[in-house]
DNA sequence: TAGATTGTTAATCGATTAACAATC
DNA sequence: TAGATTGTTAATCGATTAACAATC
């Protein structure tokens, strides 16, 4: 019998509760309960322990959940129990800052290459690396088999650029540029758009 | 009658249809649908009617809505039919590469300020802006009357600023930093975090 | 007019919460 | 043991969709 899917809106609290478990680690916390990561998450305890019991039972009643333990299980439902290659397209200031960004690897992931399409940046080190040229982007991350990508082009560059990422065998596309994106139902796209996150404030100031 | 209060899911959402009709109207449009709006962002025709709906009638029967006028409208209903001065923290490579993005300006939001603790980096430029000390945050947001800040600076300062921030009457916080923050509730947050939105798509991925 | 599309209602669907037996 | 907290069920709450009268 086919287990029934998990709601997309519960695998987006996983990685919630993974980063607030993996801050108590560094804490030195050992034990948690549903009370408590709910109050520092702002999320029921009813609606933390609904969301695990999707995946199995990772508590002791009248003790809760070892933090160590539940992190690494939300590691592997979340497939970061490993480290995803991420090419990286676009090496403007947001693509060379996030590059230069030093926290992907503990959450799961490595920039392997950076693209642009700019003559002026092919070539440049860019931290370990070198500019690639955008043209070839197709044929090496299909080569290299990589899975996943950050968008980071100007915004009428966005979907063509995701349609080679697409053809070349990407199957999740972070962008950050502002536009949507129309891609395959397989391929699993994520916005970050600084603008549309302030609009969302903005509605309830003065 | 106070009005029933509109969801926030549903505010989440204008932000993404004004980033679409503006999109629209860059490509000369004049007049879209429900149906032509959805099928763009993958939200069902019904769902953006109900949406609209809840702010009044902005589309006529047989020909759907003038971009133009609606895209007024939810400037005006999300606030951003004038810009908001915005207070940046943080002058790393993040926040530098933030301040040069020329896309802020035309979505509302103009940034007025830029902080660091780091004293090789006071008193430096980025872009038009000498980088301000931290030390005199709370007094010139507070003097200013900065409603609206992003937040770059590392995961252990985040909370600390975060402080500093409300108590200088900052109510809308854009978050970089991976961490949940502890405000009081009239102070809206909204957080980016990239390791976040990837290992929500590496869930479906093997 | 005929065709198209809105705004809205009612029905459906899904998510959250409250409550508690089980049990550490 | 007594106290605490889980996992789960049932009830509640809220959001989405389908359908259609109104009307441009």
């Amino acid at each position: 019998m086919q287990a029934k899917s998990i709601p997309d809106i519960v695998i987006g609290r996983l990685p919630i509760y993974l980063r607030a478990l993996q801050h108590m680690l560094r804490e030195g916390r050992q034990v948690t309960s549903s009370q408590e990561l709910g109050e520092r998450l702002g999320i029921s305890a009813a609606q933390i322990r609904k969301d695990l019991s999707q995946f199995g039972e990772f508590g002791k009643q009248g003790t809760g959940y070892t933090i160590k333990f539940l992190a690494d299980r939300l590691q592997e439902i979340l497939h970061v129990d490993r480290v995803w290659r991420v090419a990286m397209i676009g090496a403007g200031d947001l693509g060379r800052a996030l590059a230069h960004y030093g926290g992907f690897a503990e959450r799961g992931f490595q920039i392997e290459m950076i693209y642009d399409s700019d003559p002026e940046k092919i070539g440049t080190k860019v931290g370990n690396f070198v500019v690639r040229d955008s043209a070839n982007l197709l044929a090496e991350i299909k080569a290299e088999s990589i899975q996943v990508a950050m968008l980071v082009v100007p915004a009428a560059f966005a979907q063509p650029v995701a349609e080679q990422l697409v053809e070349a065998g990407v199957k999740a596309i972070l962008n950050y540029a502002p536009v949507n994106l129309s891609v395959p139902a397989d391929v699993h796209v994520q916005h970050i758009d600084p603008s549309t996150h302030l609009q969302r404030m903005t509605y309830y100031l003065e």
